[in-house]
RNA sequence: GCGGACGUGGCGGAAUGGCAGACGCGCCAGACUUAGGAUCUGGUGCCUCCGGGCGUAAGAGUUCAAGUCUCUUCGUCCGCACCA
């Protein structure tokens, strides 16, 4: 046996079988085990197959997962596929093939390509997102939302392409052009589904700070969210008893405000159209904006466009003057109140467009040279020009404006959230069809739990209808139905939920996924959830990171799941480019075949190679050259097999540290996912192997503990081979001897002011006062003839530092 | 502009304030072999008058000691972006 080459091929579909005939990676409840719930991001089955970067991270977690085993965890690692969405689609209408069928297709593509490199996930859970015993709770839990006022339709502006005539969702818009034809995208103003998670703003900050998720998410989610405090003030309009609200984050500058900029979409226009001399301009300008896309907006950025409004004034209520009232596109309705009051001396933007119209710049807080440029600051500014707030800071000068306000009935305080509300429609075929209907007397009304789930009907065409309707709109039949309340005709809604839907619950279905009851059992829920640990892309963040961490924490609150957070620790890898350093893709030809990989240098060589090619979290160009160094590896392990003799129960007497150090330094560097380090670490041991030209069997025993969750196919077939006992997954993880992770005497340098002169060898137990006897060492004394010793530092088992004159 | 990550050999990268370059790739030399993308051995930061000197984007500082800590400057990548 020890003489056959190494030979993946023939190993490790072997104990692929193996583990499947056996069900070794099946979890089961087991209240006397403690739990351990491993999660990667579940694929889109794309017809492109698998991508190197998909191994990445499941190879992460699967090192977790076994390693976990081995410590005595009852672990959980699933596996599913997140199957709704546009390239499936698009795919369909290219080639005239129903969508179900190309998710089929792609699932059992994608299905065999992991198998093949041997994850440890649970496929008897397997969830499939376009499953109707799936989709079903998604849209059971869509109901929940709506029963809790947090579903409502209302008035969007979506991605529209003019060419096309079709909505676009956002991941269509290429910077700005139409994915399909190249086209300027603009926008159209449509009746959406809108999702509520505004609501959950503050939940979802706070919720940060309960949980392990790496600093660069958090920051981004946050910065997402986008808190920020302040306070609504009133404007009063000149001559009409109404007001202008304003939202605004420094009030303490409100006697700079010279001028209210209003958004052009602002109700207030058109309620005083009468009043207004230049309705027609405004009007005119406010169309012109609708039209400008996203992309045109940023690039206008630096020249400020505008309109006045002529025949209306407002009133600051920090002066009691009339100031202009302007209308310009740099102020969006969706955030504050669709009004600010300017302050050009003190607002990058305000400034711009005070300059751009000429209108009045005022110095309120002393430092800079507002005719210059607007003054920012305000952590050392002092207060000018502002009556009654004179001298005071800005801090202080916040307080004392907002009680003022406050006390005349002119403002409150006020929290803003730059999030927005989730739209929730896509006027598209593949998605999980929203079960509402629409009925000319009851309204909107939502289907009843026991009509779910709410099946997509087969269509002849999947292409999106000329008016930018759903396909599903032109399935009479289907769109026809009775009104759940009253009996009478209705029509369906005909609008899809986004990719988005599937992936915000699909953790909490693994918990129990066969389930036709509920989405999942509260004991499975109980006893798996939450998450321990979940490693997915940066990508993802402020989507679906941030879109499932709301579903949780409201079937938190309706009390249908234990804790508010799914997500116990998140984790992220860093991209794998191709070998020339670009992102790959199948233009620039850079591709590389996950696939081709594994039949030229097997499973166990791309996982290693993957761990070791560089730190896990960090964007890393593929080495073809580095991928078969990783296969070289494995082949040294492999021959380890022909130098082995001695006990299986101890450590040959010169690799006792080693291999105690090791077994430290892997198990630690695997926690902090420390993958190439770990992987380096074995390297030398290994090395180390050879040079003393043989190995025990306790040896090997302890470096294949070690790899096995890595090269987990490899370890199985030498453990068997060697008749270790049992099988290497059924093995207790390794534990380290404090008492052997030095050796009795160790090397240090000699320094003199900081310069190595020479190195000693000295007992490792040499305290720090002890070792300052040193300088009396046979190598040390020498250097220090004709000098005088000034400072003598010793850092036992480090070094000796001579400061010396 | 705001937020985040980062800058170390030819390349990927190591380094609780304590011997910079572990480990791997590549390259050079040799061994074995009827040239093979196999394996093994040795070497491989730069300069050198062979004593040593210089080296972690640049500059300053703290320290016995700085890739690591502090400040300044330059540069790269990612996310958001007219958010009042």
């Amino acid at each position: 046996m020890s003489n056959l080459p190494y030979e993946p091929a023939r190993i490790e579909p072997k104990w692929q079988a193996f583990w499947e005939e056996h069900q070794v990676f099946a979890a089961r409840p087991d209240a006397s085990r403690p739990k351990y719930y491993c999660l990667i991001e579940f694929p889109y089955p794309s017809g492109a197959g698998l991508h190197v970067g998909h191994p990445r991270s499941n190879t992460a977690l699967d090192i977790i997962a076994r390693k976990r085993r081995m410590e005595g965890y009852n672990v959980l690692y699933p596996i599913g596929w997140d199957a709704f969405g546009l390239p499936t689609e698009n795919y369909a209408i290219a080639n005239s093939v129903h969508p179900a069928k190309v998710t089929r297709d792609n699932v059992n593509h994608f299905r065999r390509q992991l198998k093949r490199l041997g994850f440890s996930f649970d496929y008897s859970r397997e969830v499939d997102t376009t499953d109707p015993s799936y989709y079903r709770w998604t849209q059971w839990i869509f109901l929940k939302l709506y029963e809790h006022g947090l579903a409502y339709k209302a008035e969007m502006p979506i991605n529209w392409c003019p060419r096309c005539k079709i909505g676009l969702a956002n991941e269509e818009v290429v910077a700005g052009m139409c994915e399909r034809c190249g086209h300027q995208v603009t926008h159209k103003v449509k009746n959406q589904w809108m999702l509520a998670i505004t609501r959950y703003a503050q939940k979802l900050l706070d919720g940060l700070d309960t949980v392990d998720f790496i600093e660069p998410v958090k920051a981004q989610q946050r910065n997402w969210i986008g808190r920020s405090e302040g306070c609504e003030a009133d404007f009063a309009i000149a001559g009409t008893g109404e007001a202008l609200r304003v939202f605004t984050t420094r009030p303490d500058t409100m006697f700079g405000a010279t001028y209210m900029v209003l958004s052009p979409e602002h109700p207030v226009i058109e309620r005083f159209a009468q009043r207004i001399e230049n309705i027609r301009d405004l009007r005119a300008y406010r169309e012109q904006a609708a039209a400008k896309s996203d992309f045109e907006r940023a690039e206008m950025q630096k020249d400020k466009t505008g309109v006045e409004v002529v025949g209306l004034k407002a009133v600051n209520p920090a002066t009691g003057k009339e100031i202009p009232i302007w209308v310009s596109d740099y102020v969006l309705m969706g955030y504050g109140t669709g009004a600010i009051m300017a302050v050009p001396g003190h607002d990058e933007r305000d400034w711009e467009f005070a300059k751009a119209f000429s209108l009045p710049i005022v110095e309120v807080v002393a430092g800079g040279d507002v005719t210059q440029q607007a003054y920012t600051e305000i952590d050392d500014g002092v207060i000018v020009n502002s009556g009654f707030l004179d001298g005071l800071s800005v801090k202080q000068a916040q307080e004392a404006m907002i009680a003022w306000l406050e006390q005349r009935g002119l403002a409150t305080r006020k929290i803003n959230y730059k999030l927005r509300d989730w739209v929730f429609s896509r006027q598209r075929y593949w998605g999980e069809p929203i079960p509402m209907v629409h009925c000319p007397v009851c309204g909107v009304v939502p289907l009843g739990e026991d009509q779910l789930p709410l099946l997509l009907p087969d269509v002849e065409s999947y292409e999106p209808t000329d008016s930018g309707e759903s396909p599903l709109a032109a399935i009479t039949d289907w769109v026809n139905t009775t009104c759940p309340r009253c009996g009478g005709p209705a029509r369906r809604e005909t609008d899809t939920m986004p990719q988005w839907a599937g992936s915000s619950w699909y953790f909490l279905r693994y918990c129990d996924p066969h389930n036709s009851r509920a989405f999942a059992s509260q004991e499975a829920l109980d006893y798996w959830m939450p998450v321990d640990w979940y490693n997915g892309g940066m990508e993802h963040t402020t989507l679906h990171l941030l879109y499932s961490r709301f579903w949780h924490l409201f079937l938190h609150d309706i009390g249908l799941v234990r804790a508010p957070e799914p997500y116990a620790r998140r984790t992220s890898h860093g991209m794998i480019l191709g070998e020339n350093g670009e992102k790959m893709s199948k233009s620039r030809g850079n591709v590389i075949n996950p696939d081709d990989l594994v039949d030229e240098i097997g499973a166990d060589a791309f996982r290693v190679y993957e761990m070791f090619m560089g730190a896990f979290d960090q964007a890393i160009p593929w080495s073809m050259s580095g991928a078969r160094g990783a296969r070289r590896f494995l082949e040294r392990v492999w021959r380890l097999q022909e130098m082995l003799s001695g006990p299986e129960d101890a450590f040959s007497p010169g690799l006792r540290v080693l291999i105690n150090q090791s077994i430290k330094k892997v198990g630690e560097d695997y926690e902090r996912m420390k993958y190439n380090t770990a992987i380096a670490q074995m390297m030398t041991l290994v090395n180390a192997f050879y040079e003393q030209g043989g190995v025990s069997a306790g040896d090997l025993k302890a470096l294949l503990l070690l790899l096995s969750p890595v090269a987990p196919h490899l370890c199985e077939e030498i453990w068997l081979a060697q008749g270790f006992g049992g099988y290497i997954h059924e093995q207790a993880w390794p534990s380290y001897d404090e008492a052997y992770l030095v050796d009795d005497a160790v090397e240090i340098a000699v320094q003199i002011n900081g310069r190595v002169r020479a190195r000693i060898m000295v007992p490792s137990d040499l305290g720090r006062e002890a070792g300052e006897e040193l300088v009396r060492h046979a190598q040390v004394a020498p250097l220090l003839e004709g000098k005088q010793l000034v400072k003598c530092i010793y850092v036992p088992g480090r070094l000796l530092n001579l400061v010396v004159k």
